[in-house]
DNA sequence: AAACGGATCTTACGTTGTAAGAGAGCGTCA
DNA sequence: TGACGCTCTCTTACAACGTAAGATCCGTTT
């Protein structure tokens, strides 16, 4: 009896996106090697090459895929509300991805979807009836919240082994007595309860949703 | 007539870090590699390994140095003039050096400094009498902003010869009518006026702090 | 049958961090 | 004096990386 060998199915950017994505998810971003990724596909590296111009170009792929997750602020409903359902959105995407910020930060971070969004949030202010001064300000102050804040906690997104090694290491630098204060706070964060309940993204930027709603322009004017 | 050969000062942990600091601030932390300090000391890559376990440990130090440079929250003053003078002193850091936030994010962020810095600032939210549930959710958000702000800004820190690019980039962009509101802010940008003497981080932080000290309570109750 | 063209693979190069150990210059002790 | 050991520096080497250049395979067209 002969076997026919099956046609293996071809490469294509998609797919080769898809395993990339895929692949980042679960080993960082630090993990991906043209290699590597050419062995899951079942490839050469270098047939990679047929689709993805460099390692660049295959990594801003990836990173338009998470940007696609993210919802621009609608223009129905009040304004702070669309901006806080939008920013959420943001912070949940880079969550899902924590490598995609250090991706974002890199000087290619520029991608067409990432354009659109600051297009459409420095929109939605205007249609809110802010001037173009007061637009200026919020926007900088609200983009740099979602993506700094968004940012910053992904980093601190870490492995089941990380949690332990680190709740370890935790252990007895508390016991030096040298971080009392850091102490109580890493009690907080090992014990269960209600307190997990309060997302600190959404609290912050509750505040300043909730400034700029106020008095913008008095913190404005007293703040340089 | 004989010239004695000068004997070359010798290589220490003090004066590898101190370059490798210099050279990043100007070449960026991704054209350091080992050979090139190397050669910019008048050594041989390998002989920096005497007073650096790894590339790693080196940078370890120099991310030591920027943080050497933010001052933690002092304890006279009221509680939130000085958590604002301490987290400019952050911000300033860090935008003096840009290349340190990447490091900040990278898993071996957690140094000594970082640490001390983390405790003092919930140290100085106790002093300020939150109660320790409080002072869990305002620790997050202020620390979060800081550094996620900051390192956002960082990211947004250009050399000339970029910004000129950015400007073409700008300038074709705009002519398409696709981002019509970011033609406008990149506008506001470009132009020079009193718009620039607004901090964003200053007044983003300006707006957290307002919030914490007024209302707190009810936003955190609202917002899970 | 022959020529073409896209998809894939092979080979190779320069650059990186760094392991392993050789060599030089020194002070110390027999 | 000479042998030893210690500290510092250099030489050599290797595996892993991104990717340039071009060979090879194979279905389609002529």
């Amino acid at each position: 009896m002969v076997t026919v060998a099956e046609p293996r199915p071809g490469l294509n950017r998609e797919r080769i996106l898809q395993a990339a994505l895929a692949f980042v998810d679960n080993h960082g971003v630090g993990g991906l090697t043209m290699r590597r990724l050419g062995d899951e596909l079942g490839f050469e590296a270098m047939s990679l090459y047929h689709y993805v111009n460099s390692k660049g170009d295959l990594l801003d792929g990836i990173l338009d895929l998470v940007l696609d997750e993210t919802e621009p602020p609608v223009t129905e409903r009040e304004w702070a509300s669309a901006v806080r359902i939008s920013a959420v959105s943001v912070n949940q995407a880079l969550r899902r991805h924590p490598w995609a910020g250090a991706l974002l930060t890199s000087s290619a971070g520029l991608r067409p979807a990432r354009l659109r969004y600051m297009d459409s949030l420095l929109g939605r202010l205007r249609q809110a009836g802010f001037p173009a001064d007061v637009t200026y300000h919020a926007y900088h102050v609200l983009d740099g919240f979602i993506f700094g804040f968004s940012l910053w906690q992904t980093t601190h997104t870490y492995t089941d082994e990380e949690v332990t090694h680190l709740a370890a290491a935790f252990e007895t630098a508390i016991s030096s007595d040298a971080y009392p204060h850091l102490a109580e706070h890493g009690t907080q964060h090992f014990q269960p309860g209600p307190i997990h309940e309060v997302d600190p993204f959404e609290l912050g930027l509750d505040l300043i949703l909730h400034g700029l709603t106020k008095d913008l322009k008095t913190v404005a004017r007293t703040s340089s």
